[in-house]
RNA sequence: GGGACAGUGGCGGAACUGGUAUACGCGCACGACUUAAAAUCGUGUCUCGAAAGAGAUGAGGGUUCGAUUCCCUCUUGUCCCACCA
């Protein structure tokens, strides 16, 4: 027997599956005269940086296994691959090394389609998809117009997330809690800017609604509901007037009506309307339209435009971060009615008040809410105590509010989607006539980023657009958020050639929704919800056919270092999975992997090499099983039969479900089992390496043909197992007094508790346990277990 | 401050619907083979105890014949959000 050397057949396997295209979905949903149900496996497709590493194996080698399985269990499977290829990487390379972000982007694609390959893992490259391919973007340009025509793309006016080391705006999703930009570390500044919107807010409520009804972790679901932060409320009107003018007013004699026009109110937002009578000041924030100029006549005016000064001088962080303690100023001369009491109540402006949430002001109730209790105390506003509770909407009309804000799409960078939109003379945007798509990046630009973005120093931009629109025409310099092109990806898997339409219904009838998409925890509150966003945008439009786009998702975990770091660099603990492949093979990895923790759940795992070592023992004892085949090994075992089809069970529902190291487990134990065993039938053999392939395709295809099969085993049939089988006829059963395990015997699992009752009493264990007392009476589990209560 | 998830050997982790806690792998110890080492194979490996036995799943309580699993209180950790009215 020939020795098992991974360096000679893992190669030569992959080259048989590729020549032979046994990867490719076929659209057509009957093959082999049978009908094959479609199944649509997606991973979150990868930034393609240059050199992979284990996380990209983590991330695409294990779901490779379930795609194996679902292969071999008859499904046409579909497990497309493709690059986000736009980004910053690209230009900040571009930068450094002085190299064109095109060439740089297409030479790593090109290096990591190869590395990709070299996991084993059964991609459809037929449908690849690359967003920097103009054949891709114009659809993510056509769709950005469809959007603007219905209104959902919009420009506007916003104090924005300025990155002053990137030199570009950011979402709020990409700026971490500590004020910093999430890609370069940046202390994150304030901006007006006119930038484009996406309106993703009229989609917050269907948003978090529709999550109910996905079969997604709980944990997931949990975060962005969180994120969209949906509150019910009351929106109250409390009037608002200078108390000169009131006095006048009384002084007069005059009625309040007739003089409302020169009183104002404010509305608040409160989630509990029901408190009003206790509320006893109002606060509003610093940049309330109220305090815009002083129509009021608050006496202290230049003392509030001083506080307004100061909070607008704060980042958005700071203003939050800066603990518990709250300022605000009373605004003099002025005071609000509150209108369930009729009481005249303070009015202040504190900038622990939000202007983007709710209405920008609010009603305190400090005998009831811990900031408003804190405030008062501070500066020693009045609290109520006992006051009466009013209905709900006695005093305010229902409303809703979300702390979810628009998607700010425009980024004053290159390397990016450009924005399908030109001025005219006046400055009025205009859509560019689909005719016109794909509008091209142009390559003629200074990526040095000096704040304006570098489209601006385009000159064939600027000749193409007066060319087409005619002169004094302008282009649009900003490019589009790369979170726009991964927004919809998965559609163009569907019909990656498609000239004529970004996907066409046809062809998602076939594969949409996804069954199941497996990607990193960091894009549940951004790319996870704006693709869900983006599609149900597009079904609104009647370009898609679901609601939802993904049946089941899960977030994988991470691997470590072997120290239990963070691979970095810095640290020089990084794995290269390249050398671990040179020395123990593609299948030790990727079952390594799959053994390391639970896959369905978000753990941190240490590398261990030992622990891979392990994995290639056991690959090893695999391969030495072939020794052991005999053809007299025919009489089967009844404890060998019931160890196959109680792993067969155990492996395909595992799998499933991917609980990868568990399958692992129950492989190595078969191993183990029919190791110590004198010979082993071919039958069951093959069984092994069925169960085997979709974790070590490579190994179970060489041993496979050495055993004389002429077909692939990756596309054999997936075992299947005798649910009676699974159970084994004799069991150990526990015998328990009083709960506590005193004794086991083995007997038919079979057996009734009668039965059982009598083989306990007879165990010497027992008779000792049970001498001179009583048996009260019996728990019994059938296969199991017998409790003996007595006294 | 809010939310979600979790806490099991020296380590990664198992445990069906409440039914022998610690499967599988790593590490470690001893043994076989070897001049020797590596590799491989075998045996052992939660703690205390000579044994019988007792105690252990973050801590404490509860429900139950029986709890890692269900309930309550506390605690620690990870992740997400964070002055969201």
């Amino acid at each position: 027997m020939k020795s098992y050397d991974p360096g000679k057949i893992d190669n030569k396997w992959q080259k048989e599956w590729k020549k032979k295209r046994i990867h490719e979905a076929l659209d057509s949903a009957t093959t082999l005269k049978k009908t094959k149900p479609n199944f649509y496996m997606l991973v979150e497709f990868p930034y393609p940086s240059g050199d992979l590493h284990v996380g990209h194996w983590y991330a695409f080698a294990v779901p490779d296994i379930f795609v194996r399985m679902k292969r071999m269990q008859g499904y046409n499977l579909l497990f497309p691959i493709g690059f986000d290829s736009f980004g910053l990487p690209a230009e900040n390379a571009a930068i450094q090394n002085k190299v064109d972000p095109s060439k740089w982007t297409w030479k790593n694609i090109e290096r990591m389609r190869k590395q990709l390959c070299s996991m084993g893992a059964t991609f459809d490259w037929s449908r690849e998809v690359v967003t920097c391919d103009p054949e891709y973007y114009r659809w993510t340009q056509w769709l950005f117009l469809e959007f603007y025509k219905r209104g959902l793309a919009y420009r506007g006016n916003a104090l924005v997330n300025w990155d002053p080391i990137d030199k570009t705006v950011l979402a709020n999703e990409q700026v971490l809690p500590d004020g910093t930009a999430e890609r370069s570390g940046a202390r994150v500044e304030k901006k007006e800017l006119e930038q484009w919107f996406v309106k993703i807010t009229d989609y917050a409520d269907r948003l978090s609604f529709d999550l109910e009804s996905l079969d997604w972790p709980h944990s997931i679901k949990e975060a962005q509901k969180n994120w969209i932060g949906k509150s019910d409320g009351a929106e109250i009107s409390f009037q608002v007037s200078s108390v000169s003018l009131q006095k006048e007013i009384k002084s007069k004699n005059l009625k309040l009506k007739a003089e409302s026009r020169q009183l104002t109110s404010v509305k608040v937002f409160t989630t509990r309307p029901d408190t009003i009578f206790g509320a006893t000041y109002l606060v509003i924030s610093p940049e309330h339209k109220l305090l815009e100029n002083n129509e009021l006549g608050i006496t202290n005016y230049e003392e509030v435009k001083g506080y307004i000064q100061k909070a607008k001088l704060k980042t958005e962080i700071e203003r939050t971060s800066e603990g518990k303690e709250k300022t605000g100023v009373f605004l003099k001369g002025v005071s609000a009615t509150n209108p369930a009491t009729g009481n005249k109540i303070p009015v202040w402006v504190a900038d622990y008040v939000l202007p983007l949430y709710g209405t920008g002001a609010i009603m305190a109730v400090p005998a009831d809410d811990k900031r408003d209790e804190e405030f008062a105390k501070k500066y020693k506003l009045p609290v109520i105590k006992n006051y009466k509770s009013a209905g709900f909407t006695d005093f305010g009309k229902k409303t809703t509010t979300y702390k979810l804000r628009d998607w700010l799409i425009s980024r004053q960078r290159y390397w990016g989607v450009p924005i399908p939109i030109v001025y005219d003379p006046d400055g009025k945007p205009h859509p560019i006539p689909p005719k016109h798509l794909p509008w091209i990046l142009p390559t003629d630009v200074d990526f040095n980023p000096t704040g304006v973005a570098p489209l601006a120093k385009s000159k064939e931009l600027l000749k193409r657009t007066e060319k087409i629109f005619g002169k004094g025409w302008k282009p649009e310099i900003d490019t589009m958020d790369t979170f726009v092109d991964s927004s919809w990806y998965f559609l163009r898997y569907l019909d990656s050639k498609n000239k004529k339409e970004f996907s066409s219904i046809k062809k998602q009838k076939l594969w949409m929704p996804v069954d199941r998409y497996s990607g990193g925890s960091e894009h549940t509150n951004m790319h996870l919800l704006y693709s869900r966003f983006f599609y149900k945008a597009l079904y609104d439009l009647g370009l898609v056919t679901e609601k939802e786009p993904y049946r089941v998702r899960l977030n994988r975990g991470i691997i470590l270092a072997e120290d239990g770091r963070k691979m970095s660099k810095r640290w020089k603990n990084v794995v290269n999975p390249d050398e671990q492949v040179k020395k123990v093979g593609t299948d030790a990895v990727r079952t390594y992997l799959a053994f390391i923790g639970p896959y369905n759940e978000v753990g941190s795992y240490p590398w261990s090499t030992n622990g891979l070592i392990g994995v290639r023992r056991f690959l090893e004892r695999v391969w030495k099983l072939q020794e052991k085949i005999s053809e007299n090994a025919n009489e089967t075992k009844k404890e060998i039969e019931y160890l196959i089809h109680k792993t067969t069970k155990k492996v395909t529902d595992d799998v499933e479900s991917m609980k990868f190291n568990t399958a692992v487990s129950a492989l190595m134990i078969l191993t183990n089992e029919l190791t110590k065993e004198v010979s082993v039938s071919k039958e069951n053999y093959e069984i092994l390496l069925k169960l085997l392939t979709p974790f070590a395709p490579h190994i179970s295809e060489e041993i496979w043909h050495t055993l004389g099969n002429k077909n692939f085993i990756t596309m054999e049939k997936w075992p299947e197992y005798d649910k009676e089988k699974t159970k084994s006829e004799n069991t150990t059963f526990v015998v328990q007094i009083n709960g506590k395990t005193r004794a086991t015997f083995a007997a038919q699992t079979s057996i009734e508790e009668k039965v059982a009752l009598e083989l306990a009493k007879e165990l010497e264990e027992i008779k000792k346990w049970l001498a001179g007392k009583k048996v009260k009476k019996t728990i019994f589990v059938s296969g199991r277990l017998i409790n003996i209560i007595s006294d």
